[in-house]
DNA sequence: CGCCGAGTTGAACTGAATCAAGAAACGTGG
DNA sequence: CCACGTTTCTTGATTCAGTTCAACTCGGCG
């Protein structure tokens, strides 16, 4: 997948780009593509990027006692950073590994500040990533704060059917906030 | 409080605004004065306000199955609306009631988002907002996805050691995802 | 073929919810 | 200032959803 072609998937996924700007994006963004489950953000370092997700899925994740806890998962035409470290210039509790083969366009905060400096559209497109996000956040915290782990299981096949064949269901459980036992018997309809 | 204290007081706390840009949000919005526990966004309506706490302390709040259930509090020095509402504009799932007596700035979209598209720094204090209410909402789904209910009152304690003090354990246990009881066991620490 | 990671199933355990009473605190009017 | 009713909070007993731990199944892959 060329850098030129997901540029094109982005204004046609979100708002078109002017060819001015999509020129200085492709100048100050570079395509990587990695491996499945290859951790490209790693927990204490400074992470200074955005990527977006051209192909294949990647997730957040962090340790909590030793185990593995999905915080967030992106698929193709979704962006994804680490939140608190890009934001607030903390070295990033998160980890963010690739679920599958990837193809990812890689932003600096840098050149992301740059570009919305300088195109409007661009500016745009930053906040609208900012309110999407927000919202999905909000509506998690409402299906974590009271919901059966029933009713998160089906929260999410609504919103991401295609979600149980591409992830392994531990990262799905830890995600809904359940074990993958409990994962295991809602699926099977016995509890 | 007068509405120029409580621009004033927004610049203080956020980004100082220019002459120009403290005048036109003058001219577009106005301050409310309300009593305690008074709803002033009700469920099912479309909440075209956002509104900056100026004195007093709020929540918002939806019904569960016929229970209360906060969902976000905002203190002085905060902004809050409805978020589905205003970005989204579907009927807003959530009513937001004063928990004290309160002075409140109130601006609509519209104003917002003129004020944003003539003043830079108003637009730069927009992104600021979505920013913080993004990652305080991750964090708190990091606390509700995996801390026991005595780690939740902790966490909230360490960023809001006043709260006890001013809003009831109802709000305080919803928002916390267990229930009053369980939070009034916490407190005596038999548990 | 045999191993290994992913998922399933079972049984025992537990943190928190629920249900049900009281006790304190709060405000309002006599 | 006190008696009251109301709301807020505490405490206890019981139940239950979901966890934990452990064993087992299945499907791929070297």
């Amino acid at each position: 997948m060329s850098k030129e072609e997901i540029i094109q998937q982005i204004t046609e996924q979100y708002a078109p780009l002017s060819q001015a700007c999509q020129k200085d994006l492709a100048n100050s963004s570079r395509v990587v593509y990695l491996p499945k489950d290859h951790d490209f953000v790693r927990a204490g370092m400074y992470a200074h990027e955005s990527f977006f997700v051209a192909k294949g899925c990647v997730r957040a994740y962090y340790l909590k006692d030793g185990r593995d806890v999905t915080d967030w998962f992106a698929f193709e035409g979704e962006f994804i950073n680490a939140m608190n470290s890009f934001f607030e210039e903390v070295p990033s509790p998160y980890f963010i590994a690739t679920v599958e083969n990837c193809a990812l366009l890689e932003i600096s905060r840098e050149a992301i500040y740059k570009l919305s400096e300088k195109h409007k559209e661009f500016d745009r497109l930053g906040t609208t990533l900012l309110v999407r996000t927000m919202l999905r956040l909000q509506k998690r915290v409402v299906s974590l704060q009271f919901e059966t782990a029933q009713q998160k299981y089906e929260s999410l096949l609504n919103q991401r059917p295609d979600i149980v064949q591409r992830v392994p269901l531990t990262h799905i459980a830890s995600f809904l906030g359940i074990t993958l036992e409990t994962l295991s018997r809602i699926r099977s309809k016995r509890i």
